[in-house]
RNA sequence: GUGACUAUCGUCUAAUGGUAAGACAACGGUUUGUGGUACCGUGAACGAGGGUCCGAUUCCCUCUAGUCACC
């Protein structure tokens, strides 16, 4: 909690992969993890203390989301984000950038008119809820953060779609470092600025990697990133507190994400924390962690279980180590690139399908959730079927869980 | 009891003298820095019997069922 200077405390290494301890503010988090997202301040459907006993040690919350809704004066009025939904363990917020990117074709669909405007300055976007235009900048994504009390602060970053020519790639990863460098003077200035507040208690600050498909602007973009003159800006000189993968999962091909890992993390510094934004699905997780990513977030989990999607471990020792010579025809990729295969120590079912109207087993054996201790497939489905609400609870219950599973085995 | 009207996927509605379209439901799929969203695909019907006609879901008759009105 004192020593923020070393945020990543490395245990061991397997190969690659990494197991240690994040050192927050709000308490250290055994790395690799996964973070359940609380968009609008709540995981969906579950109480905080449930979500803390499914395993989960943070939270991800959306800037974009609670800067317009509730609003991030009125959070900070309440205290922090942390009181205002009752969770005490460390938070990580987003920056808006990805929100400004995905939700402004819905604006500009909704309203019929350019939903997003980028310039240098920032970018201006219009709320797809009610066509309302707004400015988000650097200096206001860190400020909206730090009403928000968040513990862990991602700078603001232009995420290109997909597909990006290379040209458009290379100036929207420049303005990214731009913008990345504005955002740490400005926060270095508003800490010193709260004094008291923030002496051996001030948050984590990430940086994000763009560069989308392209290993020379993947390289570039670490380059320019740990590269800026931190001190001139009024920094301390280990700069970022970690480094986050971003503009993957943007629509690219699945193929590629093995790629970018392999390009990107051998440039990222050894002693700081690696977050992939926005991942994924469990074989993707299991590829990034032995890749030598350490932090994951991803709406599968809940987004799915409400849509009846339920994950089973097929295996109770899995072993991650990833070595397949066997499996049938891999890809060529995923024999280079040493993978686990889709499937191959986890299977989905949909519990919606008529063959689990009489199946009166649980969803997962193995699982020690709620939803598997106490119920039978059967009864969820019906729960679905029906409209119930406790069906949508009932899953992500589960499928939390199952993700909180997956990370403790890659820890062990 | 008498008269009128109606009868098409599970439900609600179209069209048509040359075997039928859509919506919802059902069934299956998609969902990666969350809109509890959205999208894609698949099955599925002319109440019963008779008549006219080359051919009837369509026109006619009877039956059955339902709705309404009257007694």
């Amino acid at each position: 909690m004192k020593n923020i200077m070393g945020a990543w405390i490395q245990k061991k290494n397997i190969d690659k992969r990494r197991v240690g301890e994040l050192i927050t503010r709000r308490g250290s988090i055994q790395t690799p993890f996964f973070m359940p997202i609380a968009t609008r301040g709540a995981v969906k459907h579950i109480l905080p203390e449930e979500v803390r006993s499914l395993g989960a040690e943070i939270v991800l919350g959306n800037t974009y989301h609670l800067w317009l809704r509730p609003g991030s004066e009125l959070i900070a009025r309440a205290g922090d984000l942390h009181r205002f939904m009752d969770w005490s363990g460390p938070i990580l917020t987003d920056s808006g950038g990805f929100q400004v990117f995905s939700l402004g074709a819905r604006a500009s669909e909704r309203f019929g008119v350019n939903g997003v405007r980028l310039s240098e300055a920032g970018v201006e976007f219009v709320d797809p809820e009610n066509g309302n235009r707004y400015f988000l900048s650097p200096e206001i994504s860190i400020d909206i953060q730090l009403d928000l009390g968040s513990d862990i602060i991602m700078v603001l970053d232009e995420c290109p779609p997909y597909p990006c020519t290379r040209e458009y790639a290379l100036a929207s990863l420049q303005r990214t470092t731009r913008w990345a460098a504005r955002a740490f003077e400005h926060f270095y200035k508003k800490i010193k600025e709260g004094g008291e507040k923030y002496v051996n208690d001030r948050p984590l600050l990430f940086c994000i990697v763009q560069g989308s498909i392209y290993e020379d602007l993947r390289v570039e973009s670490v380059k320019q990133l740990s590269g800026i003159e931190f001190s001139a800006l009024g920094g301390p000189d280990s700069g970022w507190d970690g480094y986050a993968i971003g503009g993957v999962a943007v629509g690219e091909p699945r193929e590629t994400l093995p790629d970018i890992l392999k390009w990107t993390v051998p440039y990222l510094p050894e002693d700081k924390p690696r977050y992939l934004m926005g991942l994924g699905r469990p074989e993707e997780l299991v590829n990034a962690v032995n890749a030598g990513m350490d932090m994951f977030d991803c709406v599968i989990p809940t987004r799915e279980g409400r849509h009846g999607r339920l994950f089973i471990m097929k295996s109770q020792n899995t072993n991650f180590k990833s070595q397949n010579p066997n499996k049938t025809k891999n890809t060529k990729a995923q024999n280079e690139n040493n993978n686990e295969e889709e499937g191959s120590f986890y299977e989905t079912i949909n519990i919606q399908n008529e063959r689990f109207k009489e199946d009166f087993t649980p969803v997962d054996p193995l699982c020690d959730c709620l939803l598997c201790t106490r119920y039978t497939r059967a009864y969820l489905r019906h729960l679905f079927s029906v409209g119930e609400p406790l069906a949508g609870r009932l899953a992500s219950l589960h499928n939390l869980r199952f993700y909180m599973r997956l990370m403790e085995k890659l820890r062990d």
